[in-house]
RNA sequence: GGGCAAUUAGCUCAGCUGGUUCAGAGCACCUCGUUUACACCGAGGGGGUCGGGGGUUCGAACCCCUCAUUGCCCACCA
């Protein structure tokens, strides 16, 4: 049976993945095994993969699977989250596109659009996740607006509220006028822009409300559209320029307004000119002043971030087309003094790209104090939960010490809706319940009204924002809010790992901690793994908007799905950033071709059960056993501090150098020939434990070999089998082979430099000084193709030579020896050793450095000096005996 | 403006408590090779004053100071 000599990944993905799926191989029970859990960081119900998830949900796929393979109950729980503001903004684009406006729309007709887009294009993703070779446990998908998440959401939040944590507040927040929302401090991006600085002549009013005096004073802004909101102009009082304006008031350009003139030290005396108009409806600091100098707030906007009235002939018009209109008129009728560039930064919306505007509105706040004391005690203090790699915590440190309270309304329709319910003409007279049959109970209590009705009631008309729901993720998941006595909460909580990027550390993360502590008084998972961003060769964020994210199914059809999740895998130490190169996925793709094409060799070997067992195996596989142990455990090591990239390095090099290139050379019968039935049954054991460690890497190559190379039944297979036992291991035998493969290397290189061909074979004499075992002599004859090992007590004349240490090596070969090389060959080692052990010996003359380092460093150095001397006896004993 | 990180081979990065894995890995590069698993291969090889400067130490890639560059986070200067 002929084997291609190329894998195809295709193929097997597809019928490895359905066998799995088929008996259930990703499903978790309760049962008495330790649990392993992880939950997925929801992509956005209707995302689509990208570079991101692939390498997030890769290694969380690693994880899982290695869990599964060392024996626990391994439970990965998958789902989507709604991203209210994300999906709502698709949702109207696409209405928009059918011509169908938002506002024409009541809730409900919404609502039912944005479902029916949910079941359209949602879940997407977690098929795409599917071909990636992600083993979730697909029963168990949830998704963050389903019936029981939704309850979970609105429990919490009336929970929160009759703790007094949630209330109500005006405050000065983000809008994004394009989304009509409120965003949090989060949602804000900050960016530099080169904007200008308008300078504007204000006239100051005389007590007379003439202008008689002709007197002017300037501010200097960047929002000359705020003009119309202006309600004071502020000076500061030590300022000895404006002593002649105190207590005077001051007239707005063109809406001719007259505003106080107030005295603060908060203006700046440096900047601008001085004089600081206020607007207190459209900037925070603005907002300060007027609550502290009591002034009036002129809300000059629309939803939309249009002018209203108060924009007088500028009314419906958008606020940047009236920033230029408006500049025009000033400085037509003499107000606009002058312009100066001017670099400022500019907040603008995540989502929709919108520039921020500060507004008053009414929201629901979260008071975050109290719940961030647990959060950060555990994280920084006991170190319960622990982030990799650990100069997060400096950066989740600084955060959770300066945490404000979160806004969590948002003025959209898609997402859990705010159970607060108004019975009267206040804004006070509102009560708070899961439902409205509890929310009319108590509003009868709370109005004295015993007749009200459900009708009477009017729910707020906000929802929460996104995060108020996921923060409850890894609990509600097994329904942990609505019931957490269940069982199976009881089981998978606390969760073990999670696994996302380090841009969501404060949205997510840390709230989960907090929401974690708060409801169970446990942490939500052991360990964060922050991974990188995936960016592109230049080093720019990979980003749909510039085009440069690879198609991620693309990426897997033309490198298979463990090429992909290897190509992503090599390169991307824990938090730091991946500069994402296609060719490291043909690198992925190589090695397992390496993979393949090894099974290939393993599976063509006849077995003659009459040969007895050879000595060159029997040593060579003994050596692999050793390796084998000692590269597993530093495995281990690097998983336990979440090196993946660094374990798959390890794993890498162990099948690809340590098994292909010299076990498998070792035991290789010679052309024609066959194996004994001993070497043939080991070395397919050894291939079946190395394509143990290789499976949460790759996935579906290894079951494929696994399944092939020796008959299974169909319940068995790779993805459950059991993990290698860790095993102690031989050193000494690991380092003679160290030893014999200097010593091959040394044959090779000389059959290089005197182009003597591999298939003609030598002879080999050893001046055994360091008294090396010969265990390995016949692993020497094969891969060096000696004819004949022998021993010699003195040096062989008219013969190449090498050294390994201090022993020596001597090929007889008449004719080829040239002597005037050999000699500047020796004298170079000899000049190289000599140098050594020179500084050597300085350092160990050296009085402080023998009383100052520790004995075992010094006993080190004794070792190198002595090492070094054997060595330059042996090469001067060469040159000698080249007279 | 404040904070946190990083800077080691052409590229991407390791280098754990200062001294045996101390200058490393993978890729790329160069040379040679149609050895019958694999050219997505094999064997061999070159390549770095560890960002600059100073200091501590018997000893520094590692500790301290300083400068430079880059990245990230936070922040209301009109």
């Amino acid at each position: 049976m002929a084997i291609a000599s190329q894998y195809n990944a295709q193929q097997a993905e597809n019928r490895w993945y359905k066998y799995w799926m088929e008996h259930d191989f990703f499903h978790s029970e309760v049962d008495g095994r330790e649990p392993y859990t992880i939950v997925i960081p929801p992509p956005n119900v209707t995302g689509v993969l990208h570079m991101g998830h692939m390498m997030n949900n890769t290694i969380q796929d690693v994880l899982i699977r290695r869990a599964r393979l060392k024996g626990f109950n391994a439970c990965w729980v998958p789902g989507t989250d709604h991203a209210s503001i994300a999906t709502e903004a698709k949702v109207v684009a696409k209405l928009k596109a059918e011509g169908i406006e938002k506002n024409t729309l009541s809730r409900n007709e919404f609502l039912e659009h944005a479902w029916q887009w949910t079941h359209d294009y949602g879940g997407q993703i977690l098929e795409q996740l599917k071909r990636l070779g992600a083993s979730c446990d697909w029963e168990r998908t949830k998704f963050t607006m389903e019936e029981q998440m939704y309850e979970s959401v609105i429990l919490s939040f009336v929970d929160l509220y009759n703790k007094g944590l949630i209330y109500r507040g005006h405050r000065m927040v983000h809008w994004d006028p394009v989304a009509k929302t409120t965003l949090s401090d989060e949602e804000v991006v900050h960016e530099e822009q080169n904007g200008k600085l308008y300078f504007v002549k204000y006239e100051v009013e005389n007590p007379s409300g003439q202008n008689e005096l002709n007197e002017f004073l300037t501010v200097a802004t960047t929002r000359p559209e705020t003009i119309f909101g202006d309600t004071a102009i502020c000076i500061n009082p030590n300022d000895p320029r404006f002593a002649n304006l105190k207590g005077k008031r001051a007239i707005v350009p063109i809406v001719n307004r007259s505003i106080p003139i107030i005295e603060d030290e908060y203006v700046d005396m440096e900047f601008g000119t001085g004089c600081l108009k206020v607007t207190p409806a459209h900037d925070i600091n603005d907002k300060n002043l007027g609550d502290k100098h009591n002034l009036e707030v002129i809300d000059i906007f629309n939803e939309d971030a249009s002018l209203n009235s108060f924009g007088l002939h500028y009314q419906g018009k958008d606020r940047f087309v009236v920033r230029a209109e408006f500049i025009e008129e000033l400085k037509e009728k003499g107000f606009l003094l002058k312009t100066e560039t001017h670099l400022n930064k500019i907040g603008t919306s995540e989502r929709t790209k919108a520039v921020i505007e500060p507004r008053l509105s009414d929201q629901w706040f979260l008071s975050m104090k109290e719940l961030a004391k647990p959060a950060i005690e555990a994280v920084l203090e006991t170190k319960e939960i622990k982030l990799y790699p650990k100069k997060f915590s400096n950066t989740y440190a600084h955060w959770m010490n300066n945490i404000r309270d979160w806004n969590i309304s948002r003025q959209l329709w898609w997402g859990q809706r705010i159970p607060a319910y108004y019975f009267g003409k206040s804004k006070n007279d509102f009560v708070v319940a899961e439902n409205v049959e509890k929310a009319i109970e108590i509003a009868k209590e709370k109005s004295g009204n015993p007749n009200l009705t459900r009708s009477d009631l009017k729910q707020d008309t906000d929802v929460l924002d996104t995060w108020f729901s996921s923060w409850l993720w890894p609990m509600s998941v097994f329904d942990g809010i609505r019931n957490p006595e269940n069982e199976e909460f009881k089981y998978y909580y606390p969760t073990n790992d999670l696994v996302t990027g380090p841009d969501i550390l404060f949205f997510w993360v840390a709230r989960m901690i907090m929401a974690g502590y708060e409801y169970t008084g446990e942490k939500p998972f052991n360990n964060v793994y922050l991974t990188g961003l995936v960016r592109d060769k230049e080093g720019r964020k990979m980003s749909k908007s510039l085009g440069n994210s690879p198609d991620a199914l693309k990426l897997i059809d033309d490198y298979g799905a463990d090429g992909v999740r290897v190509g992503l895998l090599l390169s991307s130490a824990a938090g730091n950033d991946l500069m994402f190169d296609e060719s490291l996925c043909l690198q992925g793709k190589g090695f397992g071709n390496k993979i393949w094409n090894a099974f290939r060799l393993i599976k063509g070997w006849e077995v003659d059960e009459t040969l007895p067992e050879s000595e060159t195996s029997k040593i060579a596989l003994e050596w692999y056993e050793a390796k084998f142990q000692r590269t597993l455990m530093e495995i281990e090591k690097d998983f336990q501090k979440y090196r993946i990239s660094d374990a798959l390095m390890t794993t890498y090099k162990l099948l690809w150098d340590d098994f292909c290139s010299w076990l498998l050379e070792m035991i290789k019968p010679p052309f024609g020939t066959s194996m004994d039935r001993k070497t043939y049954s080991q070395v397919v054991h050894v291939l079946e434990e190395n394509l143990k460690i290789l499976h949460p890497f790759m996935p579906f190559l290894t079951e494929e070999i696994w399944q092939d190379i020796t008959p299974r039944t169909p319940k068995e297979a790779l993805i459950i089998a059991k993990w290698p036992v860790k095993k102690d291991f031989d050193k000494e035998l690991l380092s003679s082979f160290e030893f014999a493969s200097e010593v091959i290397s040394g044959i090779r290189t000389l059959r290089k430099e005197k182009n003597i061909p591999f298939r003609d074979s030598i002879e080999l004499s050893v001046l055994n000084k360091e008294n090396q075992t010969q265990k390995f002599d016949p692993v020497i004859s094969k891969l060096g193709n000696i004819s004949e090992i022998k021993y010699v007590e003195n040096q062989v004349e008219g013969a190449l030579s090498f050294r390994v240490r201090s022993n020596e090596y001597f090929i007889p070969l008449a004719g080829a020896v040239n002597i005037e090389a050999e000699i500047q060959k020796l004298q170079e080692e000899l000049i190289y050793h000599q140098g050594f052990l020179k500084s050597v010996e300085k350092k160990l003359s050296n009085e402080r450095f023998i009383s100052g380092a520790p004995e075992k460093v010094v006993e080190m150095e004794r070792k190198k000096k002595s090492d070094a001397e054997a060595k330059i006896e042996t090469i001067k004993l060469r040159l000698k005996s080249f007279g």
